[in-house]
RNA sequence: GGCCGAGUGGCAGAGUGGCCAUGCAGCGGAUUGCAAAUCCGCGUACGUCGGUUCGAUUCCGGCCUCGGCCUCCA
């Protein structure tokens, strides 16, 4: 089945077809470094995780790249206000996102380039822009001219009179035009800066995903990604400078936003302060249910946010390990994930839809009579968990995680069923029923099995 | 004001012009010493008012409600 995804700059889904298919490109915005990521923030890193997945699955090299953008006035705030150098603010914020999206299973994208980097290439493209007149030097600025873009305005679907009827900005005097944006600004001395042809200086904000997709990626991508509210003017912008900077050239087959996180049907903002961050999340919760609990909607929908989300999240899961862990003895069978699971991936990334068709191999795994099912069925349920980037560890381990997450004393659990099970091989069934309800008390659930007794913790 | 989304059963959340989403929770049954787990079964769900249609939750229009972008933002 092609694989389908919804562009937004057509307001459609198209079918996607790679450039190269030998070569494909997809460029994800990251995170500005200054401050824990939130789960609202952690989306797009597992929604795009999915899609790389998925593609890996058909195409034979993939690469992926998500920025880091160390150069900001949050993180010269977040340097100043803490008296530690920016270096120390960005490498610290770039360290614990990478470490919390990996608790999230989301895979290290092939590259991971830095904005300051690429101060040079930057710099290289505003020249280029301003060579073709798409773009301006005054009194230390370098700014892109909006009425030189034609298209300008495509990906939002907005006009440029519309914008400066909505316009809640000051204009800049020096501005040719309302809508024109800065490439490059004049910097103080205490603050970053590089030397460049217009004065010491630092980049504007849109012109280092173009630089660096340019540097590393090349002068056309197959797939641009980012949050709903990159849109405008973020992606606008940059579909601008390239465009200009190629000469026309496509800069992106497809354009893909994911919805927002919400808390109480609010979108999640740090300026709202109503987040809640992954590093917080993690202390409560497996990473792999927040993952869960990410992909339960379709990624284009709001998702709200809420600690039942990650309690339901948690308990599917452990339906899910507990059918895995039934078949730990059995040998599994390499195959496919299920075509239905592919296939609803393969439309627009469905991942509720995916899930369902997981729900239902794990009941066909659970039904299975003969040993070369159960493997078969085990090896598809593996292959369709790894398509989401879940399932993917020892049941024992998740049970075990998901039990530290609670303060249970194990030894004396084991204890007390080792009580039981000789009470209950004694056919003493009232001193086995009194233990059990001691063990419950503790928060803990038994289950006698034709293996042997498990417990696991309770909710 | 402009542009864009969304409103589905107790909760989460897909999808479709006529038949089943799925998960969690609940109820009944099988199984179990009792449980748990698992399996089987159950619940007159589609904001509102009109229109199109043999038939609409699904298409069209009005209305109501909620949210997002237009400024940094995933």
């Amino acid at each position: 089945m092609p694989l389908t995804l919804y562009n937004t700059l057509t307001r459609r889904k198209e079918t996607f077809t790679p450039a190269d298919p030998g070569r494909v490109t997809m460029y994800v915005c990251g995170i500005t470094a200054w401050n824990y990521a939130h789960i609202g923030n952690a989306r797009p890193a597992v929604v795009f995780d999915v899609l790389f997945r998925l593609l890996s699955t058909r195409y034979p090299k993939v690469i992926y790249a998500r920025n880091f953008t160390d150069v900001d006035d949050k993180i010269n705030a977040a340097s100043q206000a803490q008296g530690v150098a920016i270096k120390a603010v960005t490498d610290k914020f770039m360290a614990i996102y990478g470490a919390d999206m990996a608790a999230l299973g989301a895979l290290p994208p092939t590259l991971e380039p830095c904005a300051t980097d690429h101060i040079q290439q930057m710099i290289a493209m505003i020249e280029v822009l301003l060579k073709n007149d798409n773009a301006y030097a005054i009194e230390g600025h370098v700014l892109f001219h909006v009425p030189s873009f034609a298209g300008y305005g495509q990906l939002s679907g907005r006009n440029r009179d519309d914008m400066i009827a909505g316009a809640r900005v000051e204009v800049a005097p020096f501005k040719k035009d309302p809508a024109d944006f800065v490439l490059w600004k004049p910097s103080t001395p205490d603050l970053p800066g590089w030397d460049s042809p217009w004065g010491r200086g630092r980049p504007g904000w849109h012109i280092e995903c173009s630089a660096m997709i340019e540097a590393h990626l090349g002068t056309s991508i197959d797939i641009h990604g980012g949050g709903h509210d990159l849109i405008f003017p973020h992606h606008e912008n940059e579909l601008a400078q390239s465009t200009c900077a190629h000469n026309g050239a496509t800069f992106a087959g497809i354009w893909m936003h994911n919805g927002f996180l919400t808390m109480d049907k609010e979108k999640m903002s740090k300026s709202v302060g109503n987040i809640v961050t992954v590093h917080e999340l993690l202390k409560d919760a497996p990473g792999e249910a927040l993952r869960w609990a990410l992909l339960t909607a379709h990624y284009r929908q709001p998702l709200d946010w809420s600690a039942d989300s990650v309690t339901q999240a948690k308990r599917t899961l452990d339906r899910l390990y507990g059918t895995l862990e039934q078949v730990t003895a059995i040998e599994v069978e390499k195959t496919a994930a299920p075509r239905a699971v592919t296939e609803a991936l393969e439309d627009d990334l469905n991942t509720p839809k995916a899930m369902a068709e997981i729900a239902a191999a794990a009941k066909a795994l659970n039904q299975a009579t003969t040993d070369p099912e159960r493997a078969r069925l085990k090896g598809e349920l593996l292959a369709a968990g790894n398509l989401l980037g879940v399932l993917q560890q020892r049941p024992d381990a998740w049970f075990a995680s998901a039990a530290s997450a609670k303060s249970v004393d194990a030894e004396e659990v084991e204890r007390l069923i080792a009580a039981r099970i000789a009470a209950r091989n004694a056919r003493d069934f009232k001193e086995a029923d009194r233990l059990r309800s001691i063990i419950a008390d503790l928060g803990v659930i038994i289950e006698d099995r034709t293996d042997g007794t498990k417990w696991r913790v309770a909710e």
